[in-house]
DNA sequence: ATCTTTGTTCGTAATATTACGAATGATAAT
DNA sequence: ATTATCATTCGTAATATTACGAACAAAGAT
C-alpha cells in the first residue's frame, strides 16, 4: 500500500484489516478455529489433517504468527502452536465493535 | 486454491474466510464501517474522503460486492452503495461463532 | 558420531492483489 | 443533439499470495 503517511484510517480499522487478512484463507481459518477451541497443537497434527504440503502449511502458520494471532514454541523436534491470547482478545474486541455484536 | 474436491473445510470456515478476505484491507474496512453505520452512501463521497484513485476505489467496491457484503444501485448518474443486510447478518453470525463473542 | 524425526527455508512458478491514468459508458441537464 | 457528471472498465505495472518439492536445520534417539 502506498497511500499518504497521514492516512484516513483509524488505528482500529488498520488493525482489524490486518487480522481479517490473516483470517482470509480457509487453511488459516481452520487453524485458528482449532487453536481457539483447544489449548494448543503440533504442526504435525495439522499437516496430517490438511490437504496441503508441509511447506505450504508452514507459510500459513508464519502468516498467522506475523499477524500476531498465534505463537509457536519449540518443543524439539516439534513445534507447539498456541493462540496468542492477548492479540486474540484484541481481535475479538475489534470485530465485536466493528460488527456490533 | 487447488486442494482436493472434498475439502477438509466446513462451509462455515469457507464462508468466514471469504468474508474475512473481503475485510482484509483498510479501504474496505473503512467502507464497511461507514455503510454499516449509516444507511447508504455514494461512491463520490467515498472518493472524496479516501486517498486513492477513483478507479482503485471502484475495484475495492467490486470486491465487496463480489463477496456479497455490499450492493450498489444505480441512481444515475451516481451509484448508491448500501450494506447487503442479509449477508452482513450472516457475517456477523459467522464471526460471532468463530470468535465466540 | 550417525540416523531419524520434525519443521522451516529456499527456489520457483502461477495467479491474485493493489494501484494508476486513460478510455469508455450511462444518464441527466442544457 | 451536445455537453456535463459520475462511475466503471481497460490496459498496465509492481508486488503479494499460494503452492509445491528439494534442501537444510535442530535436536533427540541409537
Amino acid at each position: 500500500m502506498i497511500m499518504a503517511e497521514e492516512t484516513v484510517f483509524t488505528e482500529k480499522q488498520q488493525k482489524a484489516a490486518r487480522y481479517a487478512k490473516a483470517m482470509g484463507h480457509p487453511v488459516r481459518m481452520y487453524v485458528l478455529e482449532l487453536l481457539s477451541n483447544q489449548s494448543c497443537c503440533y504442526s504435525g497434527n495439522l499437516s496430517d489433517e490438511l490437504p496441503i504440503a508441509k511447506s505450504t502449511l508452514s507459510q500459513h502458520l508464519k502468516e498467522l504468527k506475523d499477524a500476531g494471532l498465534i505463537q509457536g514454541e519449540i518443543e524439539a523436534p516439534r513445534v507447539k502452536y498456541c493462540i496468542n491470547r492477548a492479540n486474540w482478545k484484541e481481535a475479538q474486541l475489534l470485530f465485536k465493535e466493528f460488527l456490533k455484536i
